[in-house]
DNA sequence: TATGATTTAAAACACAATGTTCGGTTTTGT
DNA sequence: ACAAAACCGAACATTGTGTTTTAAATCATA
């Protein structure tokens, strides 16, 4: 019987574990580069990653079980870099900024994870933590002011043009810096936002 | 050996043909609201649609093929009334109108076609037809203004924003009304929008 | 209503991808 | 050096796809 009464630091854990963890996840990223995640097969990762089968299904239930590992770590390294430059919490503008900047320094990554040859899956999650991120913030704006406006409206709103910035973005191989972006969401997003919260 | 001469009706087309073709589209779209799109298979919608397997394969190449059919004869028929009411075609803001309403008028069709549960293709392709749609009215636009804003921007922007709000109004069973939600897009999105137009 | 052409259903098939199982090998910690 | 853990690779069952074949149903027309 295991005990699992250590906490921090339940095991000392294979280095190799991680490693072949890690050789499959980025296995997977340069896969969907190359050919979008769809058509990318268990197959493909574990050629490439040079894994047996049997090992890829020890590590991960699924291949989409794979991909959301990878989105979580990416995630959580972001809100690190977030909260440790101690930014207001769920200020969309602020929010904004970060991401972009988090997105130029991961370009690759984030042009799998948040891009149209990744999947819709992680869209979907990527909007789920950002409108975890900047709801109740919003939500909070919308109290004090009169006019009334559905607040669910506008969350959504304010999220999903910020992931479209960032995909359209990560696909698209322009020059616009990350301050660049942000400066363009903002420009088209702010008006609207704060005539509503008036 | 035929002749294909004919120009306007090519050949009297059995009603048969047209009416297995309805029968799988409905099938689909109707398990599209029940499981989604992708766990959709193509053996389920023959066996609701009471269709054999080789009859369908004769009529679509595949599931995708099915699908996308159904989706440009909505199209079509929102195009057809789009002009029938000669509105300034590539205007957004009519645009906007226009669609909430044709949606309003096909619920079930746009819940299927543009919701969550259909397919990405869709939205992509739907985003190809808006762009068409909107793209030269606001490049004018932003020719004339002497503010530089990349167009290309803007006009993503735009698109998405309608795109997304759509399908969050398809989703959603709210109670706001095509009025409602046009107005909405205009209250979000024009200030930012003409903001960057002056 | 008889006849020939078209459309269809149903079953059989090859193929591709998934996820599991198992025997044997390599790597690791001690 | 040795045992435990991790791994590889092959075989397998399963599910879904798309094709082919055969025979029955439907239709147009005379």
């Amino acid at each position: 019987m295991k005990k699992a009464t250590e906490i921090a630091k339940p095991a000392p854990t294979d280095r190799r574990v991680q490693r072949t963890r890690q050789l499959l996840q980025e296995s997977l990223r340069v896969l969907i580069l190359e050919k979008g995640y769809d058509a990318t097969t268990v197959q493909d990762v574990i050629d490439r990653a040079n894994v047996g089968r049997a090992t890829f299904y020890a590590h991960f239930q699924d291949k989409e079980a794979l991909l959301l590992s990878g989105f979580e770590q990416l995630w959580a390294h972001f809100e690190q870099v977030f909260v440790g430059e101690n930014a207001p919490i769920g200020d969309p503008w602020h929010t904004s900024l970060a991401l972009f900047q988090h997105a130029k320094s991961h370009r690759d990554l984030y042009k799998a994870m948040a891009g149209k040859r990744g999947a819709t899956i992680l869209q979907t999650h990527l909007q789920r933590k950002l409108t975890a991120l900047l709801q109740p913030h919003l939500k909070s704006q919308m109290g004090k002011r009169k006019k009334s406006f559905p607040s669910e409206v506008l969350t959504h709103y304010v999220v999903v043009s910020l992931i479209d910035l960032l995909t359209w973005w990560a696909d698209n191989d322009t020059a616009y810096s990350a301050e660049q972006m942000h400066s363009f969401f903002r420009q088209l997003v702010q008006p609207g936002v704060e005539s509503v919260l008036m």
